[in-house]
RNA sequence: GUCCCUAUCGUCUAGAGGCCUAGGACAAUACCCUUUCACGGUAUGAACCGGGGUUCGAAUCCCCGUGGGGACGCCA
């Protein structure tokens, strides 16, 4: 039998970054067992979903690489089919039509929660079945527009083994007869989700966590469907860096968010990859080595606190690993959403080569390279302190220097190294200076290497602008 | 309130009864490297929620408690 697993989000929102683990879950397994992944947009929601959600999430999972093999469909395409369903069903008997109106449930709830009782539909509308005693059913009231409930087993147990939590066996009775059409005829989500799971084949429900309570009402319908049941393995949550629930207001919730703030696809992925899962100590490894190594065993069964600082060590090995091309074309695109002109200085190339090793993110990387391409100001304070009158004699003794020798690290550090002996200073003496003036900042690679990838004419007129 | 899930260093985790004086990674601390800042290297500190069982032996199995989370919609 294929894999066939799926990622069914719905658009009211971007693509959540626990969502994207538990897309990327669903995407490793299907390709690890040579199996389907299919993109699925739930869209009953019609007051909350919006076709710019639809194509935030279709953006995340570009960004993130994880392409679906089917889809995506979308659940309002498939009404006819869902409507046939529950006219079968309504016909067989496993549906029925109730009248309750929304404040009498209401009411009915609140009744239950002061006799503190889990509060369930009552199911008063329910119809008794030929081998059931006989109940007598009200009247149905006029011009009320009944909602159609699915008629669940009212004792004995529904039990799955869960691919990452294990066994889980629920009575009946905590179950209650949920509504699968609303009184306008729209189905809704615990329908829907069956009648695509069982059409669309899925083998493998991997979803999250909050999910454990729709599952048991999921298999009674796909029984009384004549359905199969697929493995389901539920994720559990992901909480913030303050071990809160993730919250759009304290935490980068959106996958976009991630790609703003540096990170590369590859970074996310591999740390979402461990928060959860693990092959034994491996930490940093291709998508292609997860999806050799992807099982359901090896997850979690319990949270995990999202660790900004771990996804930043992790970018920073990818940055370092990174082409060098791929990085200034990122970076180049990057300044010119700040106004830079990337072309306007040294080569990006270069530049990247000098720092790449040394940033987090790839705005860090930005930040380094800006300086190359703009006219920098230090700060007053920074010239105070740095572009002393020694400091400026040396800088002119060192002016004259680079302006005659070759233009390469170790004629350039032989420059340095002469204009030390000859104004009797130390090497930081002279350097920290030069950074201030080239680059507007005291701390810098290499000031060699810097000096190379700036160029000679421009190292000339920035030091020229202070001395 | 009811039901369900969950519990190893600050964080992510390894651990499937003896291999555990509990391993790795991030972070922290110290030192080294050094032309500044980083990178890098080396080292150190840091955990089995509590209580009962089961067993020759428990981080690992069972029960209770406590903490944390989720669900209880004509939302998904």
């Amino acid at each position: 039998m294929t894999v066939r697993t799926r990622f069914a989000p719905s658009p009211t929102g971007y693509l959540h970054i626990g969502g994207a683990r538990t897309a990327l879950f669903a995407w490793a397994y299907a390709r690890r067992h040579g199996g389907r992944f299919i993109l699925r947009i739930e869209d009953t929601d019609v007051a909350r979903s919006t076709p710019e959600a639809v194509q935030a999430i279709l953006d995340g999972m570009q960004w993130l690489g994880l392409e679906h093999d089917e889809g995506p469909f979308y659940q309002m395409q498939r009404m006819p089919r869902y409507k046939e369903v529950i006219a079968q069903m309504l016909a067989a008997g496993t549906a029925y039509h109730c009248y309750t109106s929304p404040e009498e449930l209401e009411a009915m709830r609140e009744q239950q929660m002061a006799r503190k009782e889990k509060p369930r539909y009552d199911g008063r509308w329910r119809p008794s079945l030929a081998n059931e005693a006989g109940k007598a059913l009200p009247a149905p009231p006029a011009g009320v527009a009944p909602v159609v409930r699915f008629r669940n087993p009212l004792d004995g147990t529904v039990a799955w083994d869960d691919a990452v939590k294990g066994r889980i066996e629920i009575g009946n009775v905590e179950l209650d007869d949920f509504i699968i059409a609303r009184a306008d005829g729209t189905p809704t989500y615990n329908f829907c989700v069956v009648v695509d799971d069982w059409d669309m084949g899925i083998t493998h429900v991997i979803r999250g966590d909050d999910h454990v309570n729709n599952t048991p009402r999921q298999i009674n319908l796909l029984k009384a469907l004549g359905a199969p049941v697929p493995v389901y393995g539920h994720l559990s949550m992901i909480l913030g860096d303050d071990g809160q629930k993730l919250s759009k207001r304290r935490n980068s919730v959106a996958v976009t968010d991630y790609e703003a703030r540096g990170y590369l696809p590859e970074a996310v992925l591999n740390y979402l990859a461990r928060l959860g899962w693990s092959h034994g100590d491996d930490e940093v490894f291709s998508m292609e080595q997860f999806v050799q190594w992807f099982d359901l065993e090896h997850i979690t069964s319990s949270a995990a606190q999202f660790n900004t600082e771990k996804l930043d060590w992790l970018n920073a090995q990818y940055i370092k690993s990174a082409a060098v091309a791929r990085l200034a074309g990122d970076v180049a695109r990057r300044l010119a959403k700040r106004g830079v002109d990337p072309e306007a200085g040294a080569s990006l190339e270069h530049v990247v080569t000098l720092y790449q090793d040394r940033v987090t993110n790839l705005n860090e990387l930005a930040d380094a390279a800006e300086p190359f391409c703009i006219v920098v100001h230090p700060s007053e304070e920074m010239i105070s302190t740095h572009l002393t009158d020694a400091a400026r004699a040396a800088l002119k003794v060192l002016r004259g220097k680079l302006a005659a020798c070759a233009w390469e690290k170790a004629a350039i550090a032989a420059a340095m190294k002469e204009t030390l002996t000859t104004c009797g200073l130390k090497m930081p003496q002279v350097a920290i200076p030069l950074r201030v003036t080239l680059l507007g900042q005291p701390q810098s690679p290499a000031i060699d290497a810097v000096l190379e990838v700036l160029g000679r004419n421009e190292v000339l007129a920035r030091i020229d602008r202070y001395c």
